[in-house]
DNA sequence: TTGACAATAGAACGATCGTTCTATATCATA
DNA sequence: TATGATATAGAACGATCGTTCTATTGTCAA
């Protein structure tokens, strides 16, 4: 029972311990999970997939993927003609955990509850992300209390007064007594299906 | 000037350096990073944060972080008291890119032109995460192509037929021909404020 | 069958790894 | 000031690192 070893067979195993591991393989471990018996194996294919653009070496030489593996492509805004023709001109990719949060430290998610925001496409068990320490502005949704409940609203400033208007036409605009309080500002939406 | 040297310093400098270089810094490294002159040093530290449980040893010895550093807290459903209280009760935390995509090699990203979708909460310029080689399912949104353009729609089976309906009245229910074409299945959908 | 090339094996090299040791310096508190 | 705990320095250890070498095996075309 001969295998033959392709260069996308050792990049997918590479990947894959990067992804169970969080790391890189050392050569001894491109030599287990490849399934040969001496590093310089390792070593040959490791150099075909640097050659190949596959992977990289950073300043000190160690081994980087070039791509994040759990990165997905970005098709564009045009749909027509998609999917067969776009192939090609697919491009653009996003590590989720970066595009969405700036500021890790500050920032924390919330279920969403109630219907308040509904006409801005927020609805119930949506998870938004809420930032603190971000001062809000004209129209953005913040994370304000409200009778002593905490609920998303527009954030309205019109010159000195500050209201809070829901997406909803079921409430009304509430202008803020002096301690309105605001937790942080709604800075991304998720929503998943298929649980 | 005498720079005191605490836990959480320490413990900063390694998440920066693990979240610039991708990957964990050696002892010499981490002599580098906290500045002083002797591996022994670091391993000192180290010794402590692993001890304050912020980082671990995997199988082969090697160090890691016990917790992405770019997780989220996950606040509870119930924002009654919000935020004064609920400091200790929150847990829960979350990669996106792992939340979100279960199959990266069949995803991809599509960012959302029109509103045919408005109802659902999809809004225009949300991203759409499409998982091809999903089998749609009753009430699941697609990427389906209808006239000869892609389009979202809630794909509708009742017994043997399967009509294509828009969220938006202004849209009316699609029983497609033989060729009934769908990219894929909608799993998730984004939205980021403040770009 | 033969020759050329691709793939694997195994051994060896210096360099760096993580760890551990002793020794010194600094600080807080009695 | 004296004392113990904390923090830093420096050297040394075996183990593993990545690399490189020679030698052998396998594959395919001439």
């Amino acid at each position: 029972m001969k295998v033959k070893r392709t260069l996308q067979d050792v990049e997918k195993k590479i990947i894959a311990f990067f992804l169970k591991n969080g790391r890189m393989p050392s050569y001894s471990e491109i030599t287990e999970i490849i399934g040969v018996r001496s590093k310089s194996v390792a070593h040959f294919w490791v150099a075909k997939l640097l050659d190949a653009g596959v992977l990289q070496k950073d300043a000190k030489g160690f081994l980087t993927l070039t791509r994040n593996p759990r990165a997905l492509k970005l098709a564009g805004e045009v749909c027509a003609g998609f999917p067969a023709s776009a192939e090609e001109e697919i491009r653009d990719i996003v590590s989720f955990d970066e595009y969405l949060v700036r500021n890790p430290e500050s920032s924390f998610l919330l279920s969403v509850t109630g219907d308040s925001m509904i006409d801005a496409g927020i609805r119930e068990k949506d998870i938004v992300i809420v930032e603190t320490k971000k001062e809000p502005g004209d129209g953005d949704i913040v994370l304000a209390e409200v009778d002593g409940n905490w609920t998303m609203k527009y954030f309205c400033r019109k010159g000195k007064t500050v209201t809070l208007e829901a997406a909803n036409p079921k409430y009304s605009p509430i202008i803020p007594r002096a301690d309105l309080r605001i937790a942080g500002v709604i800075t991304a939406v998720i929503r998943k299906y298929h649980k």
